[in-house]
DNA sequence: AAATATTTTTAGACTTGTCTAAAAATATTT
DNA sequence: AAATATTTTTAGACAAGTCTAAAAATATTT
């Protein structure tokens, strides 16, 4: 049995090293988890032994086969609840993020099944983000930051990579939505800034706007 | 702030004591929540001393206005939840409580909020049990149990007051959801069991199940 | 390579909620 | 009204998860 503090451990554990890949330090899962280094070094032990991750002292910490499936399950979950508040009861992209951060510890394996079929089967979450399948398959699709798209490219937003809510509220009030299509007119090399142009209008918005918004090649 | 295993409590409290009106005893409670009375003896002190409840040692337990607040609110919840189930994930009812115990506990006025509107705002949830409002008014319906009903009586099935997972089963194995039109045909004196009679087909009844069948007289 | 700084772990304490065993209060029998 | 049975509370222990302060390990400077 896996206890709600231990899922999200087991979840930053997951995001911070890139779905599971790199080592993860102490330090970044106390910051991560608004805690104390020293309760992290606890339950990083109490996990390995559970064998939901491999830690040898100060070394770092990744997770197990074991590890990454509840991690990805409560990715799922989460994101389909996300889509859910979204979707059905209208709440905006930058509302979701806490209650999903609930609802993603319910413990039913036929409510997310019902759900995920409720939803007509979504691929992605309001922020871009894709929904692992039943057995914790991932479907990427090719994105780029736009603040690696030249001039003159056409591109479509798809996903957000910060998804705070202050974030999503900039965006909301440019008009900068999931579908929306934009064309790069301007980089300043100096800051970095991008002039882009959305229906006709053109606005620049700073490198570090452009660093956290996920577009495609139109 | 009220913890998760306090709401527990309180609900409790509050369906042992008759919505609250009536006084509680430890080992009832103890018994309720599958729990030991010392357990409980440490948690009514703990409501007690937060406002939630008036405890005097020995004496049994009530809610404070505050109290009744906090369990009403968690009721709604339980029984919109519920509803969503039902009607939106198509679980049957018998599976839709141990879900609705989780979920009752979620966090969010919003969502709530939302859920009910999603849901046109339902009077009362699968179980035939009333939906209190967001002021917590409760609007009950003038029911009565069917071993009450009379012989020659036709009743309409409005709610359950067992509402466990085998009592339920049996209901719809014998054709019997809420809604569902019986006729009370004979009434048998020496075991209480009584004769229903439902699209035509007649079958007997035991008194215990007569006694968990809440029906209105059509 | 030493000295210094940073990160991580350990030791011990605290909170919440639970339990068992024993004591105290209340209820029921005789 | 005593004796007995039942209910309830208290005392002390335990598990999970957190914290502070100090020690140990690792990393960075000089
Ligand atoms: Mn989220
Ligand atoms: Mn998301
Ligand atoms: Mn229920
Ligand atoms: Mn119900």
């Amino acid at each position: 049995m896996v206890t709600l503090t231990e899922e999200n451990y087991i979840k930053a554990i997951y995001h911070l090293g890139k779905q599971g890949e790199n080592n993860v330090s102490t330090n970044a899962i106390a910051k991560e988890m608004e805690t104390k280094a020293s309760s992290v070094s606890d339950m990083v032990k109490k996990l390995s032994e559970k064998g939901y991750a491999d830690y040898k002292k100060y070394q770092g910490v990744t997770l197990t086969k074991e590890g990454k499936l509840i991690a990805v399950n409560i990715v799922r979950k989460h994101r389909l609840w996300e889509v859910f508040l979204s979707e059905k009861l209208n709440f905006s992209w930058d509302e979701i993020h806490d209650v999903a951060e609930q609802l993603e510890h319910i413990k039913s394996e036929k409510l997310i099944k019902q759900l995920d079929a409720f939803l007509d089967y979504p691929s992605h979450d309001p922020h871009g983000d894709p929904i692992p399948d039943e057995n914790g398959r991932i479907q990427s699709i090719d994105k780029i930051l736009l603040s690696q798209a030249q001039v003159n490219n056409i591109c479509i937003c798809v996903g957000v990579k910060d998804s705070s809510s202050e974030f999503l509220k900039y965006l909301d009030k440019h008009g900068i939505a999931l579908g929306t299509e934009l064309k790069v007119t301007n980089k300043e090399p100096f800051d970095n800034s991008i002039t882009i142009t959305i229906n006709h209008s053109e606005f620049i918005i700073s490198n570090i706007i452009a660093n956290n918004l996920f577009v495609k090649l139109a």
